[in-house]
RNA sequence: GCAGCUGUAGCUCAGUUGGUUAGAGCGCCUGACUGUGGAUCAGGAGGUCGGUGGUUCGAGUCCACCCAGCUGUACCA
């Protein structure tokens, strides 16, 4: 039997795990700050709570970790931590303040194919709020989740909150006749598509959303099937960046509107996007070019549309005035994110610096965490209706781009201090030492000072060695005569490798005692903290 | 899932048109060094060449299938 890790699953070491335990402190307490509280839930749900099950079939849906209870009952592991938060408000409800603010962190599990940077198990970090239809509560998920990924170190410019809305995207399928039920199907595959601009920019998008598209590989995807100038406006609506587009603002304020001859409810919206301050930009033009466009194409404008984008309007306002410009929380109307269950607003946080990879390019980390507006989830469980909106960090992915960034401890903790026995009958004089150090006050104040005796057998030098690999700054070494004397001999580990590089020969090397001193017990743990503060800072 | 590429020591890789007992560097272990990691020197362990079958006098090398990894693509509640 051969000792393997299974595919898609991480071992973690001390040095990412004293990073992490960082980070997740840093996003604790701005989540704290903000009025959030914590809660925490099991890693299992019943396998329909978690929402997702074949409709035909009594087997769960592949892409989550399942088995059968012994009472038949389907257990799914979670595969993100927004379902089991609803399953527990809907449980709790009466007794939970409402609106509801929680943040939680946990592993979550996903049984997909795994990649480079994509685990089948990976650490989310979660805040919601439940029980506000306000989109004052979207906006203060994403003014806090810029602040959290500052106050992990990533500058201002270097990522951006990106928001839309799934009212925006309803309202113009609903325009190109892709509105109830029997479309189901084709506005996902635009959704998809959609989603994809990014990746394979608005040629590739356009054609996913017609006849479909072949990739390098020769792999074909059946596209949407729309007709050309329709699939034209959704790309062109949709396309990222769209912050900018070629209609100045000036030609939208001098638009003679009696002229053009728009109806009443049209006028008045457009007439709305006058009083609002230059830095809604985005969001006015976006929906004067959608405007624009449907009217070109003879289609329709309707009221989620027309919601949709006011919503944007008040968010950008929002957090306008809460001090959050465009450079930290920006309007972006190709966000698609979690097709499934959101209703309302969506938000993707995203970084947007590169780093050369390893093969030189310039690789972007992009998506570090998203969430949106949820409003069916909670009610699946009760009768009324529940809104809640939410924001989930993908904590394994950040921690990677941070690494990178050098914003992450990257090396292993140093070690403990190593009091080595010269002969096993010294353990006794060299425990009773080592716990002294333990309990030395002055010691144990220091942030992560440790003492431990080398317990290997083998010869002495195993625990030179030893304190070697544990990274250690400081040996203790005790001999017999040390101990008769009461007294032991300190190493300062790390000037003496320094020092150990100009030695060229055998005879030189065995001559010196590097970085060495002896010194009576009793002054041991003033030279301890005297070697620490030396490597510490 | 589909497509392409890749599998030689713990790691990074060499291995000529198929030809003897498959190599290197790093790492690991042991020793030298009067009681010392890191320097130096000497030695050692470790591979059914991803697996199975085939072609051949002969396969790490060629062929088929399988498995695993990488890349793209699809899916990702």
């Amino acid at each position: 039997m051969s000792a393997r890790l299974p595919r898609g699953f991480a071992d973690r070491g001390p040095a990412e795990l004293a990073a992490t335990r960082d980070m997740l402190d840093t996003i604790r307490k701005v989540y704290e700050r903000y009025g959030f509280e914590a809660v925490e839930t099991p890693a299992f749900e019943y396998t329909d709570a978690l929402g997702k099950f074949l409709p035909d079939q009594d087997r769960p849906n592949e892409g989550v970790f399942s088995l059968q209870d012994d009472d038949e009952q389907w257990l799914s592991l979670r595969y993100d931590l927004t379902a089991p938060l609803a399953r527990y408000v809907a449980e709790n409800f009466d007794r939970l303040p409402k609106p509801y603010r929680s943040y939680r962190a946990g592993w979550v599990f996903r049984n997909e194919k795994p990649g480079p940077g994509r685990f089948r198990q990976f650490m989310q970090f979660d805040a919601d709020t439940v029980g506000s239809g306000s989109v004052a509560a979207d906006a203060e998920i994403c003014m806090m989740a810029a602040d959290t990924l500052e106050a992990l170190g990533i500058a201002r410019g270097d990522y951006v909150i990106k928001v839309n809305n799934r009212k925006v995207l309803d309202g113009v399928m609903e325009a190109i006749g892709l509105a109830g039920d029997a479309n189901a199907g084709r506005r996902l595959t635009v959704l998809r598509a959609i989603d994809k601009l990014d990746r394979l920019g608005v040629e590739g998008v356009r054609l996913l959303l017609g006849p479909g598209r072949k990739d390098e590989s020769g792999d074909f995807t059946k596209g949407a099937g729309l007709d050309e100038n329709i699939a034209d406006l959704v790309a062109t609506l949709f396309r990222p960046g769209q912050g900018s587009p070629q209609i100045p603002w000036d030609s939208i304020k001098n638009i003679p509107l009696a002229h053009v001859g728009w109806a009443e409810r049209e006028r008045s919206f457009i007439q709305d996007l006058e009083f609002i301050e230059s830095n809604y930009l985005t969001v006015d033009m976006f929906g004067f070019v959608t405007w624009d466009l449907l009217r070109k194409n003879q289609l329709e404008w309707n009221d989620t549309l027309e919601t949709g984008i006011r919503e944007l309007i008040e968010i950008s306002r929002l957090v306008e005035k809460a001090g959050f410009a465009r450079d930290r929380i920006r309007i972006d109307p190709s966000v698609v994110r979690g097709l499934e269950y959101y209703t309302g607003p969506v938000f993707e946080a995203e970084l947007t610096f590169e780093i050369p990879g390893d093969d030189g390019k310039p690789v972007r980390f992009g998506s570090v965490g998203g969430g949106g507006r949820y409003d069916g989830l909670v009610s699946r469980f009760r009768g009324e209706k529940v809104p809640a909106t939410g924001f989930s960090i993908g904590v394994s992915r950040l921690a990677a781009a941070l690494q990178k960034l050098g914003k992450l401890a990257s090396a292993e903790p140093a070690g403990p201090v190593v009091v080595v026995p010269r002969t096993a009958a010294l353990a006794p004089h060299c425990m009773r030492l080592v716990q002294r150090l333990r309990d030395d006050e002055a010691l144990r104040a220091l942030p992560g000072f440790a003492a431990e005796m080398y317990l290997g057998g083998g010869s002495f030098k195993g625990g030179l060695r030893y304190a070697d690999k544990r990274r250690c700054v400081v040996a203790i070494m005790i001999g017999e005569s040390e101990a008769e004397a009461g007294k032991a001999v300190v190493k300062d580990l790390i000037e003496g490798a320094e020092q150990a590089k100009a030695i060229e020969t055998n005879a030189e090397y065995r001559a010196q005692r590097l970085a060495q001193f002896e010194a009576a017990e009793a002054e041991l743990p003033a030279a301890i903290r005297e070697i620490l503060a030396r490597h510490t800072v």
